[in-house]
DNA sequence: GTCTATAACGAGATAGAC
DNA sequence: GTCTATCTCGTTATAGAC
């Protein structure tokens, strides 16, 4: 009824194209002008939704990690393992499409040319992502599906690093099926 | 006597500053203005050396393979582990000196910016370190320090990815000591 | 080998009309 | 909410003098 209620399209998918554009050429790798294209709209236009390009940034972010927060909500009640092979699964998406790159890992690379809000945001997911992994490999432990004395605290560091690097080199070799073994194989490690 | 003799100093300087900005701020993150004015010389000088930032790029990634082969030669006879141990260490430098990346990582996530030539020099350099990781740990596996049953084209794989992200995450929380923990953990779950 | 000067372009950002 | 127009700046690259 009243103009609250209609969707922000064109918020939306500046996001959108914001993401597709981030994990395949990097956040500094586009610019307004690309999204403009995209949307059939002028640049200018786009300030009316972010003042400025780390404005973008930041709520290209933050999506992210809305995004993450409602997949770990949506498969809480799972078996760990099975909540683990699903993000594994949701990042092997990424190298069918665009051979698209972890955000945390493009960002990571770029990170000495962003402001220190933008560096606090992201350092803030991935501490969340973080605390996710360490938590549900803690929960597989109770369901004996990793081995009794696994340090979860490292495990939690290697899946992430090796999700992030594996994906890089994935789209280096364009092999898909290498961040797969990898991955599939650290977890088989673990029990 | 003569000037090839001489050592193009301007040229290794050049070199030496954008290996430093490639790993710090990203290949895309630095300009030859920013070259030009460590060295202390005008931009358009630079192309006397370097016609196109590609042709820069690509020196850069000689240089880096040069050094590598370097290393690997001069550690070859070592037992395995400690050439494995000593390359971490080189990284875990990194770590220390303005928590520098991966130029792999880096240049990886800056791909698609690229031209082909650019992206098979880089794939051809990260295959030379995937052969040699993968021959190191056979050989470990020979002189007992890895298990017997080690998948080590897996380890191979998971080694230099889990370096490439461990080096990030550790620019992220500026935390030298989370990529040392990782990364010795994964050699230590060789055995 | 380094310089000045300049071309050609694209970036982020803003003012103000509609 | 989108537009035109414009500003300012930084980028790669080239021509030609010294």
């Amino acid at each position: 009824m009243t103009q609250t209620l209609t969707p922000p399209k064109t918020y939306n998918e500046a996001l959108k194209r914001g993401h597709y554009y981030l994990q395949t050429v990097g956040f500094n790798g586009f610019s307004f002008q690309d999204l403009a294209n995209d949307l059939g709209i002028r640049k200018a236009s786009l300030h009316y939704y972010f003042s400025s390009k780390e404005d973008l940034g930041l709520a290209l972010i933050k999506e992210y990690e809305k995004y993450f927060n409602n997949f770990t909500k949506k498969n809480a009640k799972l078996p760990a393992i099975q909540q683990l092979e699903a993000w594994l699964k949701y990042c092997y998406g990424m190298t069918k499409d665009h051979q698209k790159l972890c955000p945390i890992g493009v960002l990571t690379c770029e990170l000495n040319t962003f402001s220190s809000k933008m560096h606090k945001s992201l350092a803030k997911f991935q501490s969340n992502q973080r605390r996710w992994a360490h938590q549900t490999l803690k929960q597989g432990i109770k369901e004996k599906a990793f081995r009794k004395n696994l340090d979860t605290s490292w495990a939690a560091d290697i899946f992430l690093e090796s999700i992030q690097g594996g994906l890089q080199i994935a789209r280096l070799h364009k092999k898909p099926a290498l961040f797969q073994k990898t991955l599939k194989g650290l977890l088989k490690s673990f029990s």
